[in-house]
DNA sequence: AATTATTTGTTTGCATGCTACCAAATAGCA
DNA sequence: TGCTATTTGGTAGCATGCAAACAAATAATT
């Protein structure tokens, strides 16, 4: 069979557009996707456990501690310390990181609006239920790192 | 809107799960999944320029570069030159490079089947067709490197 | 209370992916 | 012919992603 008729390079390809895509509406604020992607999230749910963060991104605390880095060293985030249990690390929005999760979520929802509205809604929908499925059944235990 | 029902986020993570699950499929001969990718190219034309193959692949020469400095290494591939063009480099697969690629692709075949095979046929063509247009509308030029 | 097991986050090392830049070779044009 | 532009593959530097190994802290067991 053909490459380009093969599933896992079909995903990889367009997993790669759509991140391009996504890129290009967050670098003027000089973030990252998944950078970005840290910020959303925090810009619901703030002054979270590094633990429950990566469990909801989905991401290994190996890259989790790569991505903090980044953002604390830019001054969006912070590393506070958890009260009850001194392994625990709270991540914390800045004033500035703060104003940024809130543009990126206005970002988020036009980019994703722009990305999709070009499609059938019918054919949107069967692909967000693929995608879901794809992302559940394979899912591995990302218990830590 | 929450981070989970981004379609960027999805489709991350659903061609990480694609990518998990063909890595397993092919880490027993020692390739990682865009090694195999390249390897199976390769078993259907061979002694081909690198600058086709990447245009195929959607890969930069950067990233081309690395892999075949890996396959190489493993004595998977060569990199032979071109006759005619003294820039150009003809990627030819070894013998035991050939073997690996007769392998790979009946490899290919069957986890592709194995990973659709559980959905509906209908949400499988929609899902096919829509990864192609996102990955064919976003296509960005790969001129060079 | 003391020992063992588990959890948490970091570090290290590897493989992709990108952009930007570079040297060498070729192509195009004056 | 001689100069410029383009093409080709490579290098350097960065950001994710992973697994594996660790130190420190907490939980569980004896």
């Amino acid at each position: 069979m053909e490459v380009q008729d093969c599933i896992f390079f079909q995903l990889t390809k367009a997993s790669l557009a759509g991140n391009g895509f996504w890129t290009k509406k967050v670098e003027h604020l000089g973030v990252t996707a998944s950078q970005a992607m840290v910020l959303n999230f925090l810009g619901e749910e703030d002054r979270i456990l590094s633990l429950v963060l990566r469990q909801k991104l989905q991401i290994t605390s190996a890259t989790m501690t790569g991505i903090l880095d980044r953002l604390e060293k830019i001054g969006l985030i912070e590393r506070q310390p958890h009260p009850g249990d001194r392994r625990a690390i709270l991540v914390c929005l800045t004033d500035k990181g703060a104003c940024y999760a809130k543009d990126i979520n206005q970002i988020m929802v036009a980019a994703n609006e722009e990305f999709m509205g070009r499609f059938d809604p019918d054919d949107s929908r069967v692909f967000r239920h693929m995608l879901k499925r794809v992302q559940k059944d394979m899912q591995i235990e990302r218990g830590n790192g």
